[in-house]
DNA sequence: TTTGGAAGTTGATGTAGGTTAAGAAATTAG
DNA sequence: CTAATTTCTTAACCTACATCAACTTCCAAA
């Protein structure tokens, strides 16, 4: 069944029974995005938080010259959303593109409210999640105050061995707050050793 | 009464009765910081969710070259950790310093999960407070990548309008960035228009 | 199978911000 | 009140990375 993987990824923090479980399923959708297309735009409100179970997805703002600027990729097993726009329920400016085809898993933010109420360990699930989150971004965020563009280049790479080979460049290098022409240098000198 | 701050402050995201409160200020402590003491070291295993009632702390890390960078300042009705160490109970590099005397409210993490049973109003409340910390997160994070130090500090003024007369320029300056001899030069040039 | 556009490479040149150093101003300690 | 220390400023020089441009390689659509 193809809410295997969610179920999964949930039980890493919480235990939920069988009835949980369904109750929890219930509220679930799935959608499948065309490679190049995405699954929001910048400028709508975020309505879903969103779960991957095949593909992979990008998340990235414009700035202000036109040039994108990569936030977060999802590969299967992680989460997805615009956390601004979710939570304020205004319009945000995170686009969500798929990289190639995706499949993914909806929950509604009206439903994981829903759920808050009848499932609480589910809040405490999202809880966790949040804090992971956070961890990981403030210790980017020193990462790109403190590091080389090689080093944080060496992080990603350890942190996501999988994405490197599959990801095109000029995503690794704005994820790591670089040009393209920058990382490709970089890496024909990090390639000589 | 000293809680008044913490109690106003929770109930800004739920809402406490009588009797819930008296459980909740039962696990609380609190304590006076130096001014230039630290709350917390580098290497040390962060144990308690703090909550500034009055004064101001700083939460910073050193780089390879013992250089300090601000992840974070904490006025009065913030709250401050080592989110990483707090999370695993592992040693962290985050250093919580005062910069002038300063008073804090201190649940401890043993404390902060026994009350998520107790009352699991407050699991949703750190819920939200840990939320609204990933998306300021994320937007100073896409700040770094997409703006120059000059639109970071304006930012930061109008973030923090209080903040900017009361602290060292070299605080803000690591803050947004950049060095204080850049910050100072920065300045004086945007004071000129 | 061809072809047109995207992705990657390479080189020349530009710039935001870093580094070092030395003096001036402001705090703090005694 | 003074000395000592920290913070801030200013200036000369330096570097990591950006920009622009031309070329090559790759791949997806017709």
């Amino acid at each position: 069944m193809s809410f295997n993987l969610i179920i999964q990824n949930i039980s890493k923090y919480i235990k939920l029974d069988e009835g949980e479980e369904q109750t929890f399923i219930k509220h679930l959708s799935t959608k499948i995005i065309k490679s190049k297309n995405n699954l929001l735009n910048g400028g709508e409100v975020c309505k879903y938080s969103t779960f991957v179970i095949r593909g992979c997805l990008r998340g990235f703002t414009f700035d202000k010259n036109g040039n994108e600027h990569v936030q977060d990729f999802a590969p299967p097993d992680w989460w997805i959303a615009d956390m601004y726009s979710l939570i304020t329920q205004k319009p945000g400016n995170i686009n969500i593109e798929a990289l190639e085809e995706t499949e993914v898993i909806l929950l509604s933010k009206t439903s994981q409210e829903e759920l808050y109420m009848q499932i609480p360990k589910l809040e405490r699930f999202f809880r966790i999640l949040t804090e992971k989150s956070l961890v990981a971004n403030q210790q980017r965020l020193m990462d790109n105050m403190t590091l080389t563009a090689e080093e944080r280049y060496h992080i990603f790479c350890n942190r996501y061995p999988t994405l490197i080979h599959t990801l095109p460049q000029k995503h690794i290098a704005s994820y790591i707050g670089v040009t393209p022409e920058f990382f490709s240098r970089m890496r024909t000198k990090t390639l000589k050793k």
